[in-house]
DNA sequence: TGCGTCAAGGCGTAGA
DNA sequence: TCTACGCCTTGACGCA
């Protein structure tokens, strides 16, 4: 639904529109020369090691990209059943750096930034989009594990005994979930830390 | 091999 | 009716 959104025009905002060099890349996972270019590009704008560091940055994207895209346009990826087998797109570490630097400033896009955005990190409309969406349930689910492991402290430093042995279990489930990355990577619920 | 992460799928809802 | 949203689940992937 959302992938073949991706392809169908939905805005006068298309990435196509705003790049206007839609056919000499390739774009949708179609042609590897683009994403070629993008390593590059990125590559480029890499201060450090830090900001480049996963083996998944290019090359396993740029494979889940094209099993990503193709997933809806071409049936090299269909099964023998006729399912089709499902990809997930690995977004670089520059790309989530850049989208996370966004989200700090807005957590919503209208549509003319989220074109913008997406031609800029050259990913599509709705990929940003959805990369929004789980951003803010991640970061809701956090604000409530955070409250909840609150009150699981509170509970047990006022002494509140209604179930110890519960509440102990909450306590170590708490201590455990915050070396959840994306649990520590925010203080608050929508506090940047990164930036 | 089990588990955690995360992009994407799916469903219901709201607003224009 | 369309689009975007929240919420939850699914499935691919990496890791110990």
């Amino acid at each position: 639904m959302e992938m073949s959104d991706a392809v169908k025009p939905l805005t006068s905002f298309l990435i196509e529109d705003i790049l206007s060099i839609k056919d000499s890349t390739g774009f949708n996972g179609k042609c590897c020369l683009g994403k070629m270019e993008r390593c590059s590009q990125w590559r480029e704008e890499c201060l450090s090691e830090q900001l480049c560091p996963q083996k998944t940055a290019f090359g396993e994207q740029t494979e889940s990209l094209d099993t990503s895209f193709s997933s809806s346009s071409d049936s090299n990826s269909s099964s023998s059943t006729g399912k089709q087998k499902r990809s997930r797109a690995a977004f670089t570490h520059l790309q989530v750096l850049e989208l996370e630097k966004k989200f700090n400033h807005q957590k919503y896009l209208s549509t003319p930034e989220r074109a913008h955005l997406a031609s800029t990190l050259r990913l599509t409309e709705t990929q940003v989009k959805i990369w929004f969406q789980n951003r803010r349930y991640k970061t809701k689910r956090k604000q409530q594990a955070s409250e909840f492991c609150k009150d699981a402290y509170k509970a047990e430093g006022l002494g509140l005994r209604e179930d110890l042995v519960r509440s102990s279990l909450i306590t170590s489930f708490c201590k455990a979930y915050q070396y959840r990355p994306y649990l520590w990577d925010y203080s608050g619920p929508w506090a940047p830390t990164l930036w």
